[in-house]
DNA sequence: AATTACTTGAGAATCATTCTCAAAATAATT
DNA sequence: AATTATTTTGAGAATGATTCTCAAGTAATT
């Protein structure tokens, strides 16, 4: 199946970069593709708790750190003071929306947008790194209260 | 002239919340009136104690909540963990481009991705509140480095 | 001038994240 | 399997931006 195929990928990256495959990094990463939500450390540390795995919080994070560096993850800010994290099973690029009553985040792609902003980088001889891009909303149930 | 009028406005929105004018409020409202820059708290602070005014930095953190609640200053979050203010004297909504290197913010608008930007969240019946977008850059300058 | 209500600044508190370092674990080598 | 070299882990301290607390100071009103 292919969330072994993505854990013997992470476990060749760990060793990539002559670090040992430890029981803490592949519990964090099995985790998080296990669940497609957009967690903070936090969320994940009580995830993990719960299921009978104690990892700290300061392993977390240096191991979404790893997983980010190697493409396994993908760090987000939307503006709380926190980063969350979520996993790239799924590579296609997409951006956020974020409830600003409920929390629930949607996500969406345009490529027009994309696009535009190639054009406006081009434009300016600027080059193009990334970008963050987030809709503030209130979403569609939220809205019936 | 015109930054007398904006300062006027600025008593008047301190007076409507029965707060009161001090010269604390003035002096910052004054030094990010006189400054198009983004700038964090610290730099603000640092600014005005060059010019020798020293106000707190709890004072500056409340006032510049105070001119973001009444439309005198926005607040932005390019994802340095902390905030960054920069006055509205030009009213128009605009975007930003940060380059990765040397820090530089340039503002960008386009209509087309304002546009949408509300028809994706129309297609959704997500009501639109705000959104932040940031491209990350590297600068022409920074390129010919 | 007196009264009332709000503001200020110093330093403590908060909170997410990073750092430190000794003990534990992994991987490589006998 | 035991030894060795190297890395990892977790506890708790440190950091840094921002917020909070509260006593002393200031503004507005009468
Ligand atoms: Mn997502
Ligand atoms: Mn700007
Ligand atoms: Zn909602
Ligand atoms: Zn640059």
């Amino acid at each position: 199946m292919n969330r072994n195929k993505i854990i013997n990928e992470f476990k060749d990256a760990i060793r990539s970069e002559n670090l040992k495959v430890t029981a803490q990094r592949l519990h964090i990463l099995q985790n998080l593709m296990d669940n497609p939500n957009h967690r903070e450390c936090e969320e994940i540390f009580q995830d993990l708790l719960q299921k009978g795995t104690i990892v700290s919080r300061a392993t977390i994070y240096r191991t979404l750190d790893l997983a980010v560096k190697h493409g396994f993850a993908r760090k987000m800010d939307i503006g709380e003071g926190k980063a969350r994290y979520e996993n790239r099973i799924n590579e296609t690029h997409h951006d956020h929306m974020v409830c600003t009553q409920c929390g629930k985040i949607t996500e969406f792609v345009n490529n027009d947008i994309e696009r535009i902003q190639r054009e406006i980088c081009s434009a300016k001889n600027y080059q193009l790194i990334k970008h963050s891009h987030q809709l503030f909303v209130i979403c569609n149930e939220c809205q019936s209260n």
